[in-house]
DNA sequence: GCGCGCCCTAAGCGCTTGCTCACCCGCGCG
DNA sequence: CGCGCGGGTGAGCAAGCGCTTAGGGCGCGC
């Protein structure tokens, strides 16, 4: 098998299980290019240049150049949900949990930049039923780092006057990760997600730490 | 000192000194396109439609699209940066500084969301000298921040053991209020501001808080 | 060995894009 | 009153866009 896939699904080669070859490097293509140029920067014929195809051979595997979109996003989407409600779900106590959460969510942006990228601020060129069906994943995303900080409160562990607004801060400053983290920077993804996990512990953490 | 005053030239309407009326209408429609499609998916035709006119004059008092995202991005990021110098080299403690800066940022960030959100995401639709002018004022807006966290470390009020790292966060927790902020949300500018700057002293402050 | 279906390509259609150009209107000045 | 000139328009150009279509090579069942 010439397809190398690094460390089993999970962070290093998402794009294992898509289905022909031939569409899953077109996905690759696209990932990138929506990454670096933007998706409506991006044009037909550069992600099946990218993809070493003619430009007519991606609409044998997809519809439209949106579609390309969001099945990139759904996939996205799937896996930042998977990691944290693996987190939410885990074991050990609130802090516990809230560290894993940011440590693990962190990486993932910081190891697939790219396609954090494209999955965190590419959402509106997705067309209105798509985008309406990813918005119901980030419902879900937001209530998995409530349900923790919720839980730490109730416990005492945690001391946040409001809930809601700091598990905005603490994604929006996950997801933001994407925007700036570069391979090519002095910090690795481990390093930035041990980083992180510490400030977000401070954020919440009561008095006597 | 002239501290941030909102009214007047401040925070209310950043396009008051531009030149002549036609050209400022232009801008303001450039700036609400930009923010709604992004700049690669908006038109000449769009913006000049928004400001009353016919797609032509655009280029009576622009030379380029690219040129009017210059502007507005030259504009956003003059007063980004002199927000957080005025806050830098104000008076008070480390705490006091520190505080001033995330709340007046933040407001800036979510009164302006729609100038914010292409002052700083559409930073690479820029040409490559355009983007290496900005990128140098974007050093100055960091700059600013870190010197208040080495200062506040050195006078022991914090606790901070990265300081570049945690400089990067502060200021990816403020940038990112842009992209969520909306005015039909549940909280003004004030109460995120106020929400944030709490948050970030507890993420730098000594144990004795 | 031959027809059939699957991938893929070359060519190109219809449309939109950023931008230009020939012309025009209204106003201050000699 | 005539005249120039800065700010504006309508029409349109060349290029590039997303996407389609007619056809070609190739492996597989029979």
């Amino acid at each position: 098998m010439r397809t190398v896939e690094r460390a089993a699904d999970g962070e290093g080669a998402p794009w294992g299980e898509v289905a022909p070859e031939a569409a899953r490097k077109l996905l690759v293509a696209a990932v990138e290019a929506f990454a670096e140029r933007g998706y409506h920067a991006t044009t037909t014929r550069d992600i099946a240049g990218r993809a070493g195809m003619s430009p007519a051979a991606l609409y044998i595997h997809y519809k439209t150049k949106e579609e390309l979109l969001h099945r990139i996003s759904r996939v996205g989407h799937d896996k930042a949900l998977e990691i944290l409600t693996a987190a939410a779900d885990g074991g050990g106590t609130a802090a516990d949990r809230l560290a894993s959460a940011v440590r693990s969510f962190v990486r993932w942006h910081a190891e697939q930049h790219t396609t954090a990228r494209v999955v965190q601020y590419e959402l509106d060129a997705l067309g209105p039923e798509h985008r309406a069906e990813i918005m119901e994943l980030r419902r879900g995303i937001d209530a998995a780092v409530r349900r923790i900080i919720a839980d730490g409160v109730r416990d005492g562990e945690f001391d946040v006057p409001d809930v809601p607004g700091t598990t905005l801060a603490v994604l929006s400053l996950c997801v933001d990760v994407a925007r700036w983290f570069s391979a090519a920077g002095a910090r690795t993804p481990d390093e930035v997600g041990a980083l992180y996990a510490g400030l977000v512990l401070r954020m919440v953490s009561a008095a006597d730490r």
